[in-house]
DNA sequence: CATGAATGAGCCTTCATTCAT
DNA sequence: AATGAATGAAGGCTCATTCAT
């Protein structure tokens, strides 16, 4: 009987329907970027993705689904983007892995960087529905079974290198401290895995 | 003439006001724990702290003055235990200095752990008014002496590790892994640094 | 970009919204004439017209948007009485042309006096915006033109005809001296533009 | 039992008393010249005043008593002015006594337009009470007994003409329409009194 | 299904007035 | 008497959500 106000309402069947559903996504993330949160409402979204308030309450339960959704298709983003690096990445020693994978954050926050730091804020917000979590599960998942395999760390050590990383790379965009990021972002996650600075390859 | 909607309306003068202010952000830090960011509103802040609408309009030209006067609040006690703590560092090795000052971070951010994460967030949203980054500024400051004086980083390093670490402990007092915090933390500040896992007396 | 209180949000589409706006401002003018410019307020408006809050700030931008309408709606019916009044007026001498005009005036005020007096004094009020000046500028520049055409004045003349006749007429029905209202006000207009007073066939 | 807003609550006995009574008129009139209607708060006043609203409501039993004082303060100047100005008329012309009536009602308004078109939109608003109509009531008596002493009209002759010189003279002076005004004002009035319009001497 | 008008709870803020000190 | 802190009713306005068309 409680209202889920983050799942999606219902899956989209006809393209049509994907189309509206992804316009208001993408909405949702233009609005955010101009305008920031305070922007960030129904109404607005709704007039942005050319779509009438109606039909957004068609496809999302309600506002904080919005949110979730995008954060949900940058989250897949980032995890697709990081598979893909890990996969190649064990030709390289640890310490080009590593950096691999802090390239990897930087350039997915650095694409949208207003974007990317409202979605951590809000995704910190959201925090009640474990669902939305998918995006901190599946790049948590995909980290955490790098580092078993490579015997590093375990689930708890994925977590805390991808919180930290966030606060660091989030700051620093937005201060415009973005030169060198990555070596900065790699030298911290080795020292947290207790690896020694070996000389990194860019 | 500009509305500054961050800055404290007026000084108080007679006690009973200063009691009042302070009262006021006292009842914010409550309704944060409490209710979090949803709950934050002026008459409820009002109301918990047994004052009047009107009392509260009378120092604060706004909510946001609140939660910022509520930031400073904090921000100074972080300053002020830091900087006590980085006084005695000098006959501690470099990593238990490093050690101690994650120690710090860590109890300050354990003591209210709610209330420090939405400060954070709140922090980052209210962005517009450099007035309010005092919190970052003095606490950077300080570090930033202290990572000069002994040529390990700039102001930049201590942005960098501030923001990491924020990122760090929030996530992990939010999801109970505390345990062991101050050392995982140690090792990434360290890392960053590039200096060496030494042995840490705690 | 700037707030404008004062023009109307948007245009009403659909035959519904329509008649909300009109339901509004005629809501206006009933709590005016009742209860005065102590009683116009946003909610008491809408409550009057019957529509939620919500709705009328779909169409009015503000309290004074609400008021600036009425003003336009009475300026209107005032341009639409005069000119009519006008056309058929070059039969009649000229004296007999000036009372048909503080006949015209008159009646208007008389028709709903408390409101017109206030609409006076609120078009006073909201003075920054030219845009509410409609009302003048079209009477005006009826006024104008008649005067202009027997070359018995320039647009100065007429806003000091209009003016003038404002004051006396409202302060008359305010207090209850209406009879004889039109021949003291045509002696007045027909005096400043140095007419002699003929004899005037009501 | 009812409460009297309008009338002092006491008279000044001290000197002391009596500075404050006239400072806070006078802070007044200088809040509304500066900043209109919206900013008269008893507040503002007070502050302006250089006394704490306590002593300000030790004097005036509200925000309106304060309009009123200052409307009377006002007609008491133009009573004055106008008395004086018609003891010395006798030896003119008649046309000369009304133009001499005309200057001084231009000459009160200008001194301090936008105060005086204000105070003429507020006397309007407290209309009721009928103690504040004091200014209408001693000007106009003035004016009625100049006009009954000549056989040129009543006591409702006056009102009208008062009324119409405001509504002239408010709404030249606010649009900047100043340069023969004296003379446009004397052509109104000696029609609406059936005068012919003789050679006027300044 | 789409539309967008309508809803109204709820939050923000001001300011006239009171009253303890 | 003077002070100014405190009060709280009152009103402005937004925006998530619903629903008639």
């Amino acid at each position: 009987m409680t209202a889920d106000l983050i799942t999606p309402r219902k899956r989209p069947r006809q393209a049509r329907a994907e189309a509206t559903v992804a316009a208001v996504i993408e909405a949702g993330a233009r609005i955010l970027e101009e305008g920031g949160l305070e922007a960030f409402n129904t109404n607005a979204v709704a007039r942005r993705a050319g779509v009438s308030v109606g039909s957004l309450y068609q496809y999302f339960p309600g506002k904080d689904a919005i949110m979730a959704a995008l954060i949900r298709r940058e989250g897949a983003a980032f995890d697709k983007a990081l598979t893909e690096a890990l996969r190649g990445v064990t030709r390289l020693g640890l310490a080009g892995a590593i950096f691999t994978l802090a390239r990897v954050a930087v350039a997915h926050q650095s694409a949208r960087p207003r974007l990317s730091r409202l979605l951590d804020l809000e995704e910190q917000r959201l925090n009640l529905a474990p669902e939305v979590r998918g995006r901190d599960r599946r790049v948590a998942d995909a980290l955490a079974a790098f580092l078993a395999e490579r015997r590093l760390g375990d689930r708890e050590a994925a977590l805390d290198i991808l919180h930290m990383s966030r606060g660091l790379i989030d700051a620093a965009l937005e201060r415009g401290a973005a030169s060198g990021l990555e070596m900065r972002l790699t030298r911290a996650i080795l020292g947290y895995l207790s690896l020694p600075p070996e000389a990194v390859a860019s």
